[in-house]
DNA sequence: CTGTTTGCAAACGATTTGCATGCCA
DNA sequence: TGGCATGCAAATCGTTTGCAAACAG
């Protein structure tokens, strides 16, 4: 997995037509780092390395990528809003209600899924943005130990 | 389609232990006659029955009717939560970024689309609340006028 | 009659915004 | 240097809560 450096960062920004400032280079590592995150989180990670950045820049930050295609958000728990860099975004997410896990979706599943829907609905998918519910496999083995028997 | 009066709607309530209040009908009929609606949808549709039903009682009602299970919830447009008897639950939802539009997934594709899942991750998908983003066929097409060639 | 549910208004948390200053290009 | 980006604090939005009155059973 090619990991980008804070160099590659400064860069890439300007190749967008955006300002590479240390808030955000700082907030774009961590996305880098964390694959997905939650405007907390982004907080948190980017503090540690530029320890200026405020909350209100994370969102502005956030939007401004998002609005040059750099960023994408899903819906992850509940409300729960987390971000990615889109260069991550191409895979669709299995969320455990259970205990939070986040997967990446087999890359076949999710292909065929796509093209069924396409063919049966003409409808084109936004793939880097599905989220799928449900309960991973060690929670349903769980739930199967809690109610053992009817 | 089966089409559920006021007086079923009491009597749905009160099989699940709760109080039949003026309220509660306006909000149930509301849901069944949208299907899916967002909270602001409901507080104004069941003020039409019902004009002194407010924001907050909203809110309480469909809490609680959800807690036993007659109410689910899903994540539609962005931020959206959009809200629907369980009765009309039991399908996936395309969700179009283009027109705002909601549309069934075909039982079949879904189904296929789970039971994939659940062979190659062991995951057990959340049926009722999945929601598939993306351009439906009429927005596929306006793109294309849009862009017409290269 | 009794406990639940509602209206109302205030509290709350997350997100957004305006403005002066700071920094990148 | 000029203008976009940021810090800071106040405004705003959606949602939740406490309390007393109204209502269902």
């Amino acid at each position: 997995m090619a990991q980008l450096r804070t160099d590659d960062h400064a860069e890439l920004l300007r190749r967008y037509g955006l300002r590479a400032t240390g808030q955000r280079l700082a907030i774009v590592g961590a996305l880098q780092e964390l694959g997905h995150a939650t405007i907390e989180q982004l907080l948190e990670a980017s503090q540690a390395v530029s320890p200026t950045v405020q909350l209100s820049t994370v969102y502005r930050v956030l939007e401004t990528l998002g609005a040059h295609g750099l960023v994408s958000h899903t819906h992850l728990l509940g409300a729960t809003k987390t971000y990615q860099l889109s260069t991550h975004a191409n895979h669709a997410h299995l969320v455990c209600r259970g205990c939070g896990s986040v997967t990446e979706l087999a890359d076949d599943v999710a292909r065929r899924f796509t093209a069924d829907i396409s063919r049966v609905h003409g409808f084109d998918v936004d793939f880097g943005h599905l989220s799928v519910f449900g309960r991973c496999a060690d929670c349903v083995a769980k739930d199967l130990d809690e109610s053992p028997s009817a």
